[in-house]
DNA sequence: GTAACGCATGTCCAAAGGGATATATGTCTA
DNA sequence: TAGACATATATCCCTTTGGACATGCGTTAC
């Protein structure tokens, strides 16, 4: 998975993804969205696009990026294994108890 | 948001929740099935616990763990903003270009 | 050619956080 | 009540990593 949830962890690397939500943008564009410094967008900008979440298209002196959805479609496919968790009502231990309705202690396996 | 994405960023976290997909499991339960040693299993629990992605219901001298959707949907929802970047196609840059067919630099704004 | 511009990188530092170990708390059993 | 069992917590250590700052490198403009 190359850990996609380590990148999303990072509050500044999330607002990046964000600015580019709707396209590409110079770093200048992103530093201007994020309020970060030009080093701190840069560097994070590097990461993200290490690991393959954004790509990135020289234009004369500017870097253009954007969004690269791979990597990004992992985690949201993980997330999809838990959608039944918070669909039809399904609550807390509701779905334990409809498993097991005998209050016996369970074993390893 | 409460930094789910934080929380998902840990390998230890993840396996956790994924032993917990099936339904409740206790904490000797997930001790065998993460590999992990006990003291580290309570203390990831104990980090889910408090950031509502899981649920205890002790029963006995054990507590028995659950998964609780809300928390996990909100990361679900932001991810959902980027399905188009993997759908239909949608590559690289091809979407800028479709945007700008001209190849000016384009300027804040 | 030189200066301004756009961006990347290197270095330092401090804070955060996970694992290991030991120990405390609570519950069941004999 | 004692002891085994199930889990939680406390402390220490060590690694990771984000930000600030300074600087390097390539490109455009004058």
């Amino acid at each position: 998975m190359a850990d996609v949830f380590q990148l999303l962890a990072e509050p500044s690397r999330r607002h990046l993804l964000e600015a580019l939500r709707d396209g590409e943008r110079s770093v200048n564009d992103l530093v201007a969205r994020t309020h970060m410094s030009q080093p701190s967008v840069s560097k994070q900008l590097r990461i993200l696009r290490d690991s393959g979440v954004v790509a990135l298209r020289p234009v004369g002196r500017q870097h253009l990026y954007s969004i690269q959805g791979r990597s990004l479609r992992e985690a949201s496919e993980w997330l999809s294994y838990y959608e039944r968790f918070w669909q039809e009502g399904l609550n807390r231990m509701d779905e334990a108890l409809r498993r097991e309705p005998g209050p016996k202690a369970r074993r390893k396996r």
